[in-house]
Formats: structure tokens, sequence, C-alpha cells
DNA sequence: TCCAGCAATCTGAGATCTCAGATTATTGAC
DNA sequence: GTCAATAATCTGAGATCTCAGATTGCTGGA
């Protein structure tokens, strides 16, 4: 009985899809283990979907295969972190760029719905709320060009991502980061690639401005 | 009792790893479509390792669940040509230019090996061997980096870009291509970045011109 | 009190069974 | 002879069983 989404389709993908929006939005926590038959007890299915998507999301990265008998979320590293980052750099702000000309009126009123939301989560210094808005921000300009290609490198991207976001939130905190989305939401109305490209690059630089004052001392 | 590599370790690893080779060299045809009772069959293991290998071939793109019960090698065609194309010319300069300081005379070596392989091949026309060369070469420079990041990216890409590939070697022939490998080669002794890039972009562009003199009418 | 050794349990991986649905082939009627 | 309908087979997905190995915890001796 999965209580989760998809009831007609693939049992594998909603589990997958259930974790993977655990990872994006950081509900999982660098260092923490999972376990097929613990996941499969929570989600109400049995162990064999769990495990394929455990097995998908260690082959994106997401999860680690420890010295067997162990599934455990990598520890955040300084270097893992900036790897990951330069990797955002490099491909989102092109995603951005060639997603613009695809996003129309409705789009566009869907960033600017989703940024008002994202506003009041700052204010309230609400992390999950933050984190679940930011995806939703950034996959609605990727996801608005028809190739799908780069946008699922980027989705990879952030699976390892939040995890290490959502610790390094829950240190600093909300409140120093600048809203770049504004900045970027008037790119997009002014159709201005480069501005665009600028503010997305500015925005995961902010995360990568709050790493400097975190510290990657935790986890494990 | 499998009959391929790693008896002591991971099945599933293992059978990945073996069609993830097939598709990188291109011995799998886009359009061709695969079954975990037939694949288990010829690898000599049970479906299970099989299903998850697919599974995760699925998820990276490799192939498609298409209209339930029909695994398929997705079908050539110039929009996903592209997509692909743009995401390595992005990509690979790139990550080249990350490796450059890490490739030491061993690997600078090894790197000429390959090439020599691979000039044999381009001689011969012998179009297996010069993609196995080819995906060494690459891989030779992007894995010299200790990031692993960007380099997984980058076999995603080639995952879904093998079987095109071949089919366009194939039909095209490799004779004309530049060996922009040799330039590469140069670069990286003499240290020098910007060649370096412009090389790997090259030979990707080179690649990108092939296409232009095939097709896209085959496949399915 | 501390450490070593053994046992019990936990967990991931593979095999096998079953089911539902889709494709295909065969057969029968018009 | 052709088309449609039904039956048989094929195939992917999920559940369950089992095994090996690793970790954990308990117990007994020094």
């Amino acid at each position: 009985m999965p209580t989760t989404t998809a009831p007609d389709g693939l049992l594998r993908a909603s589990v997958y899809e259930e974790l993977r929006r655990r990872f994006v939005t950081g509900k999982i926590m660098p260092g923490s283990s999972l376990s097929t038959r613990g996941v499969a007890m929570e989600l109400g299915v049995s162990q064999m979907p769990v495990r394929e998507a455990l097995s998908r999301l260690a082959a994106e990265g997401a999860v680690e295969i420890r010295s067997k008998r162990r599934i455990v979320v990598p520890a955040m590293t300084a270097e893992r972190f900036k790897d990951l980052l330069r990797c955002r750099e490099l491909l989102e702000p092109e995603a951005a760029a060639s997603a613009l000309p695809f996003i129309d009126a409705a789009r566009l009123k869907r960033l600017r719905v989703v940024d008002d939301a994202l506003g009041v989560a700052l204010k309230t210094g609400n992390v999950t709320s933050y984190m679940e808005g930011n995806f939703e921000f950034h996959f609605t300009i990727y996801r608005a060009q028809p190739r799908r290609t780069m946008t699922q490198l980027i989705e990879t991207l952030w699976l390892q991502f939040g995890p290490y976001m959502r610790v390094v939130y829950g240190r600093v905190g909300t409140a120093s980061l600048v809203d770049q989305h504004q900045v970027a939401i008037r790119a997009v109305r002014d159709r201005s690639t480069t501005r665009l490209k600028r503010a997305i690059l500015a925005d995961i630089r902010d995360g990568m401005g709050l790493i400097g004052k975190s510290g990657f001392e935790s986890g494990t």
C-alpha cells in the first residue's frame, strides 16, 4: 500500500521520486545511513523497489555503499562541496540561457508565485520551505527548454548537493541571502540572457559564500 | 555462475559495467531492444542484476522503457544528437582543462600509447577499435583529476552518445577524421590549457561535422 | 574492571515464483 | 483471401526466500 505518488505506474519510480525529493530538499542529512528494509517499511513497500531506488541513487552519487552492508549519505567535505559547486556554475547559467526563449508568460507568472513563497520562507527563516522553493524556482526555469539532457545533469548535481545545502542553511541561516531570484525574474521579463546568466551564477555563488562562514567539521 | 568479471564483488556492478562498455563503444545499436531475460541468459546471471543494471541505464537515458514491457535503445534523432553534443562541448573542454595539472609523465605516455592504437584503427577503418580507443583517450585525460563529479557527468553523456556515434562512424567512416588527439597530446606536453581545450572542442565538433554528412533517417 | 571471544541479529544481494499486461501468432468466420 | 478475435507466449515488476558477511551486544574469564 504505497501512500506516495504514482499508484498506477511504476512503484520503483515513485519510491525513487520520494527519496529524491527528500534529498534535493535536504530532508536527509549527510552522514546518516539508510537501509532498504528500513525505507521499505517506512514507505509501506517491499524491499525490491527500495533497493533499486537506492541503487540508482548510489549511481548518481547521492548515497554511498560503504564497506558492504552499509548505505550512507556521503559526509560533507569542502572538496566535494567545491567540486559540485563548480559543476553547478558551469551548467546552470548555460541551462538558464537556453531555457530563456521558452519561458512564456504562464511560466514567468509561476516563477513569481514561487518567488513570493520563497520571500516568506526567507523572512521566517523556514529552511525547509526555502529549499523546496529554491529547487522549484531553478527548475521551473531550466525545465522550460525541451532538451532534457542538461536539466537531467543538473538534477543529478542537486541530488548530491541537497543534503549539504541543508546543513549549511541550517547552520548559517537564510537571512544573509540576497534574493538573486528577483534579479533573475527581471532578467527573464526583459529577455536578457546576459543578466539571467549573471543572476543564476550569483545565486549559486551566494551559496558558496555561505560555506566560508560555515565549515565542514561536522558530519562523518 | 557469472562468467563475467568481478566474481567477488557486486554482480550487479559487473553486469552494469559490461552493458555500459557495450554502450560507449557502440556495440548496441539505436532502436534495438533489450530484455532482462535475454541479457540475463547471455551473461549467465539471473534477471535481477540485469534488471537493476537496465534500470540504472534507463535512469541515465541510455535505454528507454517504452510503452511498458519494452526496453529499447532510443532511436537517433538530430535533436537528441545536437542536445548531447552541446553538453559535451560545454563539459569536456572544461574537464580537460582542470585535469591538465594532474597529468603526469606516466599518464602522458599512456595517452600516446592509446593514440597509436587509435591511429591504426583510423587507417584500417576499424570502427570498433576506434571507438574503444577514443573512449580510452578522452577518459584517460578526464580521469586524471581527483574530482569525480564532472567526469561522471561526462560518462553519462557518452553512455547516451555511444550508440549514435557508432552508427555515424559506421555510415560515414573514420577516414575523414582529423586526428585532434595529436594536437591534444602536444598541448598536454606543453601544459597549454588553451590549446588543450581547443583540441578537445575540435575533436567533439568533428563528430558534429560527420553528422551533417550522415543523416537520421534510419533507426526505428 | 576490562578485554576477548562467541552468538545473535541486521542487512544487502541473488534466486525463484507469480502476476499482469502487452505483443504476437493462430484460427475461424465472412 | 482477408480481417478480426482469441489464445498462447513473452516480458517487466513486485514479493518472498535464502545466504553470506558484517556489526553489535552479551557473556565469561583474567
